[in-house]
DNA sequence: GAGTGGTCTAGACCACCAA
DNA sequence: TGGTGGTCTAGACCACTCA
């Protein structure tokens, strides 16, 4: 498969974006697997029939959006959310004091259940489709701090077990990848306040009608496609949401 | 001031960067205004004595960091709050069903007061310099939706009205350019959920205990400096707050 | 058609890392 | 010492905008 060089233009495609789908197909096959170096920029130059500068340009693309990570004199590696460091990349929780804290994790509930309405249109599924539901309680330096509901399509997620989302103890990302081959590039996240209702306030051993923060979560795999639902309901007195704005 | 391509390391920096460094001088020297085109590319190199791809380099950093707007075949621009579609650049707020909607702003508070403890820790202040401080009611299509508190120093501020903060229909960081020549490059938000309490409840005539997303501020200008504080409190029961996680 | 940003090349050389 | 990513150049050509 070798790129064209098209001029002149009717709908014209840069080449080294030609290149970056390349690379991100060959992702998707596995060619390279997480944590894993890929060819050096000068062997993928030669393969696609085309200057370094052009292979290195598509590689930064995909460097900035968290998909491959650039080391100097090593190399260019998948990403994964297997590095302790990486770990929680999308956890932008963070202790006001910015002290660093235990994680741990306790199931609530898992079953399979249909998808429905809205969270079935979020998952881009067939109202019906079977569904993995889980919930489970987070406690961060041994006070409870995290409710989170998960939803995930029970095809791609075949064979999933409770105990296997307790093993990692919490980090979901990770055993997605080791046990799924499913990789979460990006993440969209809808935030308000709610209140504490009756069930939630029991398990985070809070007062009724407490202020939460709600943090609703859509994941996404290559191609744009949804694969996981979360909404996690947060104690927000210790802890903030960081965010950086550009 | 010509660059130097400094070899053989001890403390190597790229000409880029250096390039970098006299565009912000540049910005920051008022040498080309918001709104308007920077040289090309061609005379910026021919300027600084280097090659065109390391000015391109360098504008490309400034671009990611929404301090230039490239525009093919116009030329590169210095970003401006002042532009309809970029106005609200940091208001991440938005329904849920994503309608247009008409914006409101009413002076609740505006007096000028001492910078205190934390506050003036985040504004980089001596505690005790002056600061203007603000409350203010925004109201989305006639409804109430967020109170907020904004503090700034006096200093650089000065001669600031709360009729300048009316006029412009709420879009402060477009007046502070304008009016003040401060221009706001990034911001840091710190996200909590928190329940309302008399006065707040009143003035957005909510239940007392009502739970608010708390959303507070730092917003900086060209080296990192810090120039507002603020904290606004917003009903989400009807909207949300979006974020993008890669 | 002239001017601007955008792409692509080929090649040189440097900084960083590991063996 | 050799391999990798990182920088820089000089020049060619393309796509887009506007007069």
């Amino acid at each position: 498969m070798t790129p064209t060089k098209q001029h002149t233009s009717p709908s014209f495609r840069p080449l080294y974006e030609q290149i970056k789908v390349l690379l991100t197909q060959s992702l998707i096959a596995g060619e390279w697997h997480p944590g894993e170096a890929i060819p050096s920029e000068h062997e993928l130059a030669a393969r696609f029939k085309v200057s370094q500068g052009t292979v290195r340009k598509a590689i930064d693309e995909l460097a900035a959006e968290n998909i491959l990570i650039r080391r100097q004199g090593k190399g260019t590696f998948v990403a994964t959310h297997n590095e302790e460091g990486i770990k929680l990349r999308f956890l932008r929780l963070t202790a006001a004091d910015g002290q660093k804290e235990l994680l741990e994790n306790q199931m609530v509930d898992f079953s399979k259940t249909k998808a429905q309405g809205d969270i079935a249109r979020m998952l881009d599924l067939k109202a019906g489709t079977s569904v993995i539901e889980a919930k489970r309680l987070l406690t961060f330096s041994g006070r409870p701090m995290i409710l989170d509901h998960i939803i995930i399509p029970a095809g791609p997620f075949k064979g999933i077990t409770a105990t296997k989302i307790q093993e990692k103890n919490g980090s979901m990302y990770s055993m997605y990848e080791t046990e799924f081959k499913i990789r979460m590039i990006r993440a969209e996240e809808r935030l308000k306040a709610v209140a504490a209702d009756e069930e939630v306030s029991r398990l985070l051993g809070i007062p009724l009608h407490s202020p939460l923060l709600s943090i609703e979560r859509v994941s996404y795999t290559y191609g744009d496609v949804p694969m996981e639902w979360r909404l996690g309901l947060c104690i927000t007195d210790t802890h903030h949401y960081m965010n950086e704005l550009e």
